[in-house]
DNA sequence: ATATTTGCAAAGTGTTTGCACGTAA
DNA sequence: TTACGTGCAAACACTTTGCAAATAT
């Protein structure tokens, strides 16, 4: 359960190189976050999920998304207001915008250079940073 | 409703300003709404604001943060799981220090220099960005 | 064999809403 | 005077939990 996690294989890969207890639940959970640029929500990645496998249920989902967040296999994106987003590109740093009209959410690449001084720091541990920017989504700016 | 609301009032008297229709619960709200680094639930607004105004429901609160919010005189803050928390000082930018542990949110000057390209932008119409900066308070580095 | 995971349904948070009453302008 | 704000309680959306049955190792 400790291994290191080589980032050009699958999540359900990289799971079962962690050695990770691997039930049909959570392989149609890891196989429904496939992609480079997806943030679902919980209820999202059950319907697609349950699609290959009618008997899942959502308490499975929440549990396993909460199992994979903890590990750090999975970002979770809670700048919108409405259910809490899953992002499964964790291994690869990047920031992301956010529509403040309908809460899509967009992957950017990293900022450059964002980093704090021992001062700044206020005594606080920082793990990691993310810049998130804030507007209209084009397809919110034609509406 | 329109009008300009200087920074150097408190955020009552910038209410007052706008013409809005100003309340006793509007008021309280306001008030417990004041100070610098601040960023309560809605919950500790409403215990705060009734020890004024004993009458205040909650509902009433959840009005009036919300309507602070579209109006732009406060900015909710919902990096980290739990109830949204409230940034009265919308006014100047800054960005946040976010505890993974236990939620802390600290105030922290803004990053400098964090801009996009029109190429990065995929359309946004970019209103505003912040620095999101995740790690453990020193509360929680102790324990 | 056995420690873990699952499904279910119920409970738990946090937030919004509908409506009769109250009140600022 | 009247359009708007309020309190209340019920509804709502999202997430977690307790426990007996199922299952990966």
């Amino acid at each position: 359960m400790n291994e290191p996690s080589p980032q050009h294989h699958t999540l359900y890969e990289r799971l079962r190189e962690r050695g990770w207890r691997m039930t049909a639940q959570r392989r149609v959970v890891a196989q429904a976050l496939a992609g480079e640029h997806v943030h679902m929500t919980a209820d999202e990645v059950f319907r697609a999920a349950q699609a290959d496998l009618p008997e899942l249920s959502l308490a499975t989902v929440y549990n396993t998304l909460n199992d994979l967040v903890a590990m750090g296999e999975v970002r979770e994106v809670a700048y919108a207001r409405g259910p809490t987003r899953y992002d499964p590109n964790a291994v690869t740093p990047h920031d992301h915008l956010v529509c403040v009209v309908c809460g899509e959410i967009r992957d950017i690449s990293t900022a450059p250079g964002v980093t704090l001084d021992d001062d700044a720091r206020q005594g606080f541990e920082v793990l990691g940073a993310e810049v998130v920017y804030r507007g209209r989504c084009p397809a919110c700016r034609a509406a």
